[in-house]
DNA sequence: GCTTGTGATGAACGGGTGTTCAGGTATGGT
DNA sequence: ACCATACCTGAACACCCGTTCATCACAAGC
């Protein structure tokens, strides 16, 4: 059997390292970040990052892989409705919410798309696809049923996710609406947007 | 009267650095391309660039207001529907129809705004927001007259940018939608989300 | 044909980049 | 008490960054 590890001295300096480098990636974006800003955040000296991670580019890759590999499962835990509108309703508001609490990580997965290299940006774009077909299979079901209208249900999808990614961007918790408002709010428009 | 300048030996270097650097900005990312790779599209040392701009943050700042004032100034120049559902058509074929044919503008216009100075920044979010107002007026419009059924002026508005902006980040034009079917889509799918 | 001035060069400036590594230090297991 | 390992420091590596400037070339106006 493997014996478990050495304690560190501080056990969690890999999470810290992600959690600093996703929030300066956010802000000032990654190639605008130095390995030496993220550690001065951590409070270590540089050579220490390569203890947690082989390079920068890795960093980026994980954060963006670890995101969408949570935003897939979470969907995916959500109880399904049968009918198609109800599953439509449930993906805005859980793709409003749970995009509107991980503001920092949207940001990085489709702004810093660029700066991966392609193997990375391959295995990114893959769990994305994943994604969005999750959405288009609940329109394509719809439409079969004849509650939604769709002239092209791939083009569909990718307006339905558009606006409401959006929301990321303007979206503040002690703004003039709560989540839950804004959520309704798209839920009426994003069914007026494929309804019939 | 003045006279006029001395020819310079390449009479447009002004406009192709500019060319040059929009390309890459959208490609690479602001951060990530240098001065001397701009020079090296164009043919020239680095030092002559800074002939034609102060400097790499004038540059992106130059790029992107001239980006905005030509959206603006291209919209107000379209006629005016009176029918706020015509004036709303009119508008995100003009949306779409603009930003397809400058892929590159419209990226560098929303992704680099954290590269800018707070003065720069200032500047584009006031173009921007006019932009953003222009729409929100048409909503109003046929809000009040009961062609439009909005819960949030606002959120309406940036709900359908969103929506709208979000085509130049798959639309190809050998893809497989032409254009004039891609704003039929969108054409349709605006006129649900806000429809009574 | 000379003067004037724009615009190019090529080198230099100080400083920042990602990454590596020998050396040191503290911890957990025996 | 000792070993093995995990982790961190501090310095160094080679290279790239934006910007400046003395110098030079060439085109236009007299």
């Amino acid at each position: 059997m493997t014996r478990p590890a050495a304690r560190s001295r501080s056990a969690d300096t890999g999470p810290r390292i992600r959690a600093a480098a996703l929030r300066l990636f956010a802000r000032d974006g990654y190639a605008a970040v130095s390995m030496r800003q993220i550690a001065a955040e951590v409070g270590l000296q540089v050579g220490a990052l390569y203890n947690h991670t082989a390079d920068k580019q890795s960093l980026l890759a994980e954060l963006m892989v670890t995101h969408l590999d949570a935003l897939l499962a979470a969907w995916d835990a959500v109880p399904r409705s049968a009918d198609p509108v109800a599953a439509l309703d449930d993906f805005v508001r859980f793709h409003i919410g749970f995009h509107a609490a991980r503001a920092d990580a949207v940001f990085v997965a489709y702004m810093e798309l660029r700066n991966l290299t392609p193997e990375n940006f391959a295995r990114v774009e893959t769990l994305r696809r994943a994604y969005e077909d999750r959405l288009q299979v609940i329109l394509e079901a719809g439409a079969r049923v004849g509650v939604f209208d769709l002239r092209d249900a791939r083009v569909a999808t990718m307006a339905v996710i558009a606006m409401l990614t959006g929301v990321t961007t303007w979206f503040r918790p002690e703004g003039r609406l709560t989540l839950a408002e804004v959520e309704e709010n798209y839920v009426r428009m994003v069914r007026g947007a494929v309804g019939p």
